[in-house]
DNA sequence: CTGAAAGCGCTTACAG
DNA sequence: CTGAAAGCGCTTACAG
């Protein structure tokens, strides 16, 4: 004999019981209760996770969908981490757990979703890595399960997500170099379908329009979000025969790329071309020069994913009756020594 | 009615038989299987999981367990990323599925690990970040869970693990600076309990002796395993009556913080102290001077991982006869400019 | 080769 | 406040 039996029979009571006592049903003994919860405690005893979802029709756990290997793998940062940590605060309140699902590139990111919701153990999933048209986004709403992008897509008209203001970095990185004289300023952003992309890159040409700059498609700059993209990039603009005077980097490691090929041809980040990354990570500030870039708190951000996340799911949603289903997440402006302050 | 049940309704079949066809078990008719196979593509149909694993006893999935938030998010490094697609590339050919459980730096690792390991939603473990002494590998093994190490540990004499060889690292690196004519090369170690800490420390110093080298206390640097580590560290060196010529980091983050600290003191790595790192990341030939370090491939580590455990587990043993259940993973070492060859 | 039935470990109406 | 029993969705001996 195992399990809550195993405890009920050492206890002499039935399984009902031992199994009201250890979900905090109000109508228990309180003696009863707290005989159950010493065993259970003494014992380690832990309810069967297979049994209960099984009875009752939830898994009390929540799936993080994250890409694992080939570009994911090359991208050197922890931003998941922080925000797992954000994610995972809320979620312990409510009784639920992460579980983190890791896609290979070399699986079908379709499929794999596919069979995490028809297995049904996990209650709701967070997305990452939006695409500008994500199928996900209509399978997770065909099949009914509550979850919540990070990231925005043209998929899904009424779906839940949260996204980094790119508008907001856009503004405020084109308005700062406007102001210290730049008017050729390039943009990097990725090579692939990932929607950040086209939005960065469309909120780049309204900040520019904004200040009557036209958009030089020659220094819209695409490459893989990484240190050696970056790399490609200087190169790029190396060979251009009119050179941008300054560089807005969609990832901020790109920075250390950047900086090399501009170090090899003699150039210096910050006095002969001004940079601004992204998302300001540990090193941003330990660079030569600095990197002027934004702040976020993945922490906060992942507390918010889980809040709006729990806000669609039935069982939860009375916890937060005014949690918006879609939010842009600012970034506050960190200054550096690579936008040319010192020009 | 749903799930199987709806299914073998649809196909005018016994439940059983949608069971066993799906199962692929040998005794079904192979147009009754073509039939079942059709109609579970067609509706989506895969089988609950909770269903499964009450009535299988198993999970059918392996959980990776990794500290999130805190350091772990400061430590900015996508190292976990790609051994996890190297442990899924393995698992998914036995039709299992890896879990990560990020544990929260707030929580109990070992309260932690416990209820994952009564709640048996996962068949085997791979914990991370050993401890010198770590009662996870205790609790582990007493409840009989099969499991591996990413770490040696003082604890649990007969568990599966692989580490990193940081001996040969140690070796390698001591070995390459003394031909260059150092004899007083520091080492960068975490400062607090991770047991990869204390086994660098120590292979250091044996490769020092190897070579009539002291080993001066003075020149044994604890710090956080982060860029900002790196440059406490050189503003230690930099307050030294007497200075290393050379330093040897554990974590190649650390390098950044070094590299800015020097140059605000308007020294230079690669010339005025030899600089070699640990693992090689997307980064470090994109330094200025270009570490050295040590490559390695994460996904080879994490298929190595993989199969370890998989050869603990009774039901997979068979397909692993000679697998070796610990390791020293070696890393080979990658020139770069850091370490002084101009002089 | 297939069906009927048991039972994995829980939670929860229901009866007392 | 507690117990006995049903049943969640599966897989698998067992019988035919």
């Amino acid at each position: 004999m195992r399990g809550i039996r195993q405890l009920a029979h050492d206890l002499d009571i039935s399984i009902g019981t031992v199994s009201r006592a250890l979900n905090g049903k109000p109508e228990v003994n309180e003696a009863t209760r707290k005989r159950v919860l010493e065993a259970a405690a003494r014992l380690g005893y832990v309810a069967n996770q297979s049994g209960r979802s099984l009875r009752q029709g939830n898994s009390s756990a929540v799936g993080f969908v994250i890409e694992s290997g080939g570009r994911a793998a090359e991208n050197n940062d922890n931003f998941f981490m922080g925000v797992f940590d954000g994610v995972q605060s809320v979620l312990s309140q409510h009784r639920l757990d992460l579980i983190v699902l890791p896609c290979s590139t070399n699986d079908d990111p379709v499929e794999f979703l596919r069979r995490i919701v028809a297995r049904q153990s996990v209650d709701g999933i967070i997305i990452s890595e939006t695409q500008r048209i994500d199928p996900r986004i209509e399978l997770l709403s065909a099949a009914g399960m509550p979850f919540i992008a990070l990231g925005r897509s043209q998929s899904g008209a009424n779906c839940s997500w949260i996204d980094l203001d790119f508008e907001g970095v856009a503004n405020q990185a084109v308005d700062r170099l406007v102001l210290m004289g730049h008017k050729r300023i390039a943009v990097a952003i990725p090579d692939n379908q990932i929607n950040l992309g086209y939005v960065f890159r469309d909120a780049y040409r309204s900040a520019l329009a904004r200040h009557g700059l036209a958009s030089d498609p020659e220094l819209i700059l695409k490459a893989r979000l990484s240190v050696e993209g970056g790399y490609q990039i200087a190169q790029r603009i190396l060979a251009l025969k009119t050179r941008p005077t300054a560089i807005l980097l969609v990832y901020e490691l790109m920075a250390l790329g950047l900086y090399r090929r501009l170090g090899e041809a003699g150039l210096s980040p910050g006095r002969d071309i001004a940079v601004i990354g992204f998302r300001e990570g540990a090193q941003s500030s330990f660079l030569s020069p600095a990197l002027t870039c934004f702040r976020l708190s993945l922490h906060a951000l992942g507390v918010a994913l889980a809040r709006s996340l729990l806000a669609t799911m039935p069982a939860y949603r009375a916890h937060f009756p005014s949690e918006p289903r879609r939010r842009l997440w600012p970034l506050e402006l960190v200054p550096g020594e690579s936008d040319g302050r010192t020009r």
